[in-house]
DNA sequence: GATATCATACCAACCGGTCGGTTTTCTTTA
DNA sequence: TAAAGAAAACCGACCGGTTGGTATGATATC
């Protein structure tokens, strides 16, 4: 194999096995020994490609909060109303609860860590704000097409940002005790009444 | 002193050592010996009075959430109507966030650790499901007094639940972010606005 | 003197990270 | 085109330090 595949190749595998680790048993509980093991790789291989361990986490951190967003933006690409587009995004609250629930975990691995470092804080912060913008654009949206009532699209962003961490939260602590789908959707039709604009 | 006080008096102090400890380093982070020098004791005593490590900390989260719950139900002790209530509840948010930080970020670590572990992940849960009781039953008191229109209580607490918990995890990741109880005033209205009974 | 409470010394296991050296791929040169 | 040297990729033994936990003895209370 050419040398860039490769070390690719090797980069790429070091970072699934992280993942699946620090997911299963934590940042802190497991060890780059066992990251290692898990990829397949020596120690040396795995220092030669990230200089710590939390430089390999920094990145895992990066790469997942992208793929989210990117998920994000795909919902928003079909052509109704904002409302319901909003209603469609909580629909898939359930798949993304079950299908994905590992990486969820590594979320609140990784805001844990936030609160106590300040790299990974802002690194965590950053792409939090991307989430929040795009509620607010979504708003902004829905009042400029009449579909909601002129309210202050910050505001509005944050109920929705705030409505969904916390489900997320839930959800992750307990996924069998509700129907998270349909929680999620009563709760989105809530909010949502609350927005729309009344004639 | 008699034995029973002194022994006590240990315990509890190994205890808030243990809760400081944790708030501030992270469960992990925090090693036997430092909860040690901090209480003023000897590993052998800690030993004495605790199995392990965790059994502490399983210990620290009843306490911890057992003085939340009593907390909450104390704001609920004045007589205004159940919408005004909610609102001076918002209007304590900044107030939590910055006096309690080191102990919210205690409960990230609960959170974190019960994900992963079942005895903790019951703890916190049946705690947690006191907590959305509560805003169950102010909802349920709102429409029997006619201040809110008849929605579903449980719906409705679930709003205010993952509405709180969302606020709380972004107020402890980015404190100085935001006027963090404006912010949850403002969410508050909102989500209030689709309860409210209108005339 | 018996028992509960605590102190001290200690250990085996493990941790993140380093380092000298080996293997594989790439580049140069003749 | 093939040998040879350089560079990249990788290996695994090893290190200093730390960890949760223990074994044993001292001291105060009963």
């Amino acid at each position: 194999m050419a040398n860039q595949q490769r070390s690719e190749a090797t980069r790429a595998r070091i970072l699934a096995a992280a993942a699946e680790a620090f997911a299963e048993r934590g940042y802190d509980a497991t060890g780059v020994a066992e990251i290692c093991e898990r990829a397949g790789v020596s120690k040396g291989a795995f220092y030669y490609h990230y200089q710590t361990k939390q430089a390999l986490f920094l990145t895992l951190i990066d790469v997942w909060l992208q793929e989210l967003n990117r998920a994000l933006e795909q919902t928003d690409s079909d052509n109704s109303t904002v409302p319901d587009r909003v209603l469609a995004m909580s629909g898939k609250f359930q798949d993304i609860l079950t299908s994905r629930t590992p990486q969820l975990a590594l979320i609140m691995e990784f805001w844990t860590q936030a609160s106590r470092d300040e790299g990974m804080r802002q690194a965590v912060l950053s792409h939090y704000r991307a989430f929040q913008q795009f509620f607010v654009d979504l708003i902004e949206l829905g009042v400029a097409e009449g579909t909601l009532s002129p309210i202050d699209p910050a505001a509005g962003g944050q109920v929705f940002l705030s409505l969904t961490s916390g489900l997320f939260f839930q959800g992750l602590l307990d996924p069998t005790g509700a129907d998270w789908g349909k929680v999620a959707e009563r709760s989105t039709r809530i909010v949502l009444d609350s927005m729309r604009r009344r004639e």
